[in-house]
DNA sequence: CGGCTCCTTGACAATCGTCAAGCCTCGTGG
DNA sequence: CCACGAGGCTTGACGATTGTCAAGGAGCCG
């Protein structure tokens, strides 16, 4: 497998100084923070202090193995939430993948406002299981277009849209290689499945065969 | 892929009538069920009425795709707490492994407890990432390995341990074949870094070697 | 226009799945 | 208590999907 580096210099978040305070107030302070391609919004081992919501723009959340194989175990679109860590330690590394606005939510007395994040959580715990039976039980091309219905979904539903992540993104969110995930979005086109106007926009014209494929 | 049939007659759990009313009470009403190995705890598209903690025994959390193929999303051992689901639907089956006692928590006001729920909700996240980091880049003797060193912890970190489930089980959850399965299990003994005596019953012999290969 | 990165395509190798056979273990019943 | 049977486990041979290595092409920015 081959082994790559990735940009892991810590590159603290620009933010106002005079608004870093006030830290456990019963609101959370809630602070908009923009994100170059590739900043890194937390990495793993780091104390976690706080949550996270997708403003614009995309994240994704994942894992390094000792030799360099990387696991993306989340891609985060405008809205969601993330940053949920059981102990207090962030088991994983979190970066903007083009440009991204994300709004910092510092959690004070936590336990005041839970009744708000275990929905959030849960959803996420959601999105990560069926994440999971697509890297265990699928094929190359299943997971593509798991990958690809996933996507239209999260912008709007509609049949045509722009991926924000490279296709070496998409091979590590779903356990494969970027020839693998190359060939699969080929075969899709090859199939009249989805159109390809240009390397980051999908335009999916057999919703229904997408469907069949992926479950 | 070979396609299995699973039991799914849905075998409604013995609990005494009179004691499942009070449901929206501020303490979760508390009530222990016995399950035989394989008695189905819920089903996919049943409505979450309730959490469980393992009182005894395991769990396997699953779901199958159209065609049969399984994928166990977790194991559950004694004290863990399962079957939480974001909008109230179960989209996963849950099955007593073997003989197994369940402590089944019917959740009223969730909100008022939910500052209890959220910590245990967020280890299942952690957990099911770290799964998803073994079914996305891991080979399959290191996943068995991962696998081997998991279970030894949550078993009490002992060396010597029983596992509950059989080898479809360990297969399903990991993303392979019972026959790649085995084999893991046979180059591992071969290397003397684990002993088997019996079918069940595992020993770890190079703890560090395992660890090695898992990370 | 040049150079760069990212993507695609092809040939080949390796891991893993499939199919098949045989063994072991355990539970049941004589 | 032993024999038998069924299910689960192991092993082998072979094939398929996917990874690896390599080269070439397309798009993008300076």
């Amino acid at each position: 497998m081959t082994v790559h580096k990735f940009a892991s210099e810590f590159k603290a978040v620009a933010m106002p100084a005079g608004r870093r305070l006030g830290l456990s107030a019963a609101t959370p302070v809630q602070q908009v923070t923009c994100l170059a391609a590739g900043e890194q919004i937390y990495g793993q081992g780091e104390q976690a202090k706080a949550l996270y919501e997708v403003e614009y723009g995309a994240v994704r959340v994942y894992r390094l193995l000792a030799d360099g194989r990387r696991q993306i175990a989340a891609f985060h679109m405008a809205g969601e939430v993330f940053g949920f860590e059981a102990d207090g330690t962030h088991h994983f590394f979190a970066e903007a993948i083009g440009a991204t606005g994300v709004r910092v939510m510092r959690l004070g007395a936590s336990a005041e406002i839970s009744h708000k994040l275990l929905p959030l959580a849960l959803q996420s715990l959601v999105r990560t299981q069926e994440h999971l039976l697509v890297l265990g039980r699928q094929h190359a091309i299943e997971r593509v277009a798991a990958f690809l219905l996933d996507m239209a979904e999260r912008q709007g539903g509609l049949a045509e849209f722009e991926l924000p992540m490279s296709r070496m993104d998409i091979a590590d969110y779903l356990g494969l290689t970027i020839e693998t995930v190359s060939r699969a979005f080929t075969r899709l086109k090859e199939k009249g499945i989805v159109k390809l106007p240009g390397l980051r926009s999908v335009h999916i014209i057999k919703y229904q065969s997408l469907d069949d494929m992926s479950a």
